[in-house]
DNA sequence: AAAAACTATGTGCAAATGCATATTCTTTTC
DNA sequence: GAAAAGAATATGCATTTGCACATAGTTTTT
C-alpha cells in the first residue's frame, strides 16, 4: 500500500515534514544515538580499566589498522577535534601506547605510529568492542547486516567532506 | 560465491576477528560514529545561535515530542547522564525554554514541559536537523531508508535495557 | 623572492562533562 | 510499622572538551 514514507521528504510533498510525523522511534539520527549510546556505555568500563577515554580509545583503534597518519587525518577517522586529540595523543604518549615521529617531508607535520604496548592495550580493549558489536546485531542474520552497511558506507560517502 | 561475511561473528568460525580483518570501514560503529559526528557538525552553528549544547537540542527534541516525562526517562531518550540533563536543564529553565513541575505521585519526581519559547526554540533548529537528515540520506531510495531503519530499530530493541 | 595565504599542531581558558555522593522521598522486607 | 533497600534528582569536584588563537612551517601569488 501506498503509506507515506517518514524518511523521504525529497518528493511532491509540499510542507516538509515535522518530528512529531516522523515519529522518534523512526528517526534515523535519534536511533543511531541512542545505539552508539549504548556501545559507548558497554565498553566504558573496559575503557576506565585501561586508562582511555573515548578520543585515546578511538585514536588506538584506528592506528591498530592504519599506518603513521598525520594528526590532521586521525582526528578525521577518530571524529575528534584536532585540539582534544592533541591532548589525547600527549595523554597516549605518556602510557607508552603511541609514539609521535615527525614527518620527514612537512616538517609542520606528526605522523603517529602505535607501540608494542599500545598494540596490547587495543588487543585487550578489542574483545569487549566486539562484543558490543555483536550485541547489537544480535538476530539480525548476515543479508540484513551486510545491508545496513552498505547503506552506512553510502551515507559516510554522502556526508563525508574529506576524501578518507 | 561464499565470501566471507565480517559482520557476522558468531558462526562455526573458530577465532573471533580482528578489526583488520573486519576492516574499519566495514565494522558499523566507526561508520555511524563518523555519519554522526557530521550530522552533530552540521548542526553546531545553529545550535551555538540558539545557546544550546548537544544534551540542550536533544532535551528539546524530545520534549517536543513527549510530554511531560520524568527526567530519568528523558535521560534515557537523550542519551544523556543524568547529572549532565539536570544541569542542561538548569539553563533550559533559566533560558524560560522548559518548565519543571513536581510529580503529582511521587513527590521525588519531576516531570518537564516544553514552553512555547522552547518550542519555538526547537521548531528554529528543526529545519536544519532535517536538512542534515536529509543530506545523509541523499541518493538512498525510500526502500533502502525503510530497511535501514527498520535494522536501526531492531538494533535499539537489542541494546536498549530500559522500556522506553 | 618577498608577501600573502594557507596548513599542521599546540595551548590558554572558560564551559561542559562524568563520577561519586548527598538529599529527599518511596517501596520492600522482616 | 520500623528499618533497610531502592529511586529520583541535585551538586562538589576533578577532568575533559571546544573554541579562539598562537606558533611554526609550506605553498601560492605577484
Amino acid at each position: 500500500m501506498d503509506r507515506p514514507d517518514p524518511t523521504n521528504h525529497g518528493g511532491a510533498r509540499q510542507a516538509p515534514p515535522t518530528l512529531a510525523e516522523i515519529g522518534l522511534a523512526a528517526y534515523a539520527p535519534y536511533l543511531m544515538n541512542r545505539i552508539m549510546g549504548r556501545y559507548n556505555a558497554d565498553l566504558r568500563e573496559d575503557m576506565a580499566a585501561l586508562g582511555l577515554t573515548t578520543p585515546k580509545m578511538r585514536a588506538l583503534a584506528v592506528l591498530s589498522v592504519t599506518d603513521g597518519p598525520l594528526i590532521r587525518d586521525l582526528a578525521v577517522y577518530t571524529v575528534t577535534e584536532q585540539s582534544t586529540l592533541s591532548r589525547a595523543l600527549d595523554q597516549l604518549a605518556a602510557d607508552g601506547f603511541v609514539q609521535r615521529e615527525p614527518d620527514p617531508d612537512d616538517s609542520r607535520a606528526t605522523r603517529l605510529y602505535l607501540t608494542p604496548a599500545g598494540r596490547t592495550a587495543f588487543e585487550t580493549l578489542w574483545p569487549t568492542m566486539l562484543a558490543a558489536h555483536d550485541h547489537m546485531f544480535r538476530g539480525i542474520d548476515a543479508g540484513e547486516r551486510r545491508a545496513f552497511v552498505a547503506t552506512l558506507q553510502k551515507m559516510l560517502k554522502n556526508v563525508r567532506r574529506h576524501e578518507i
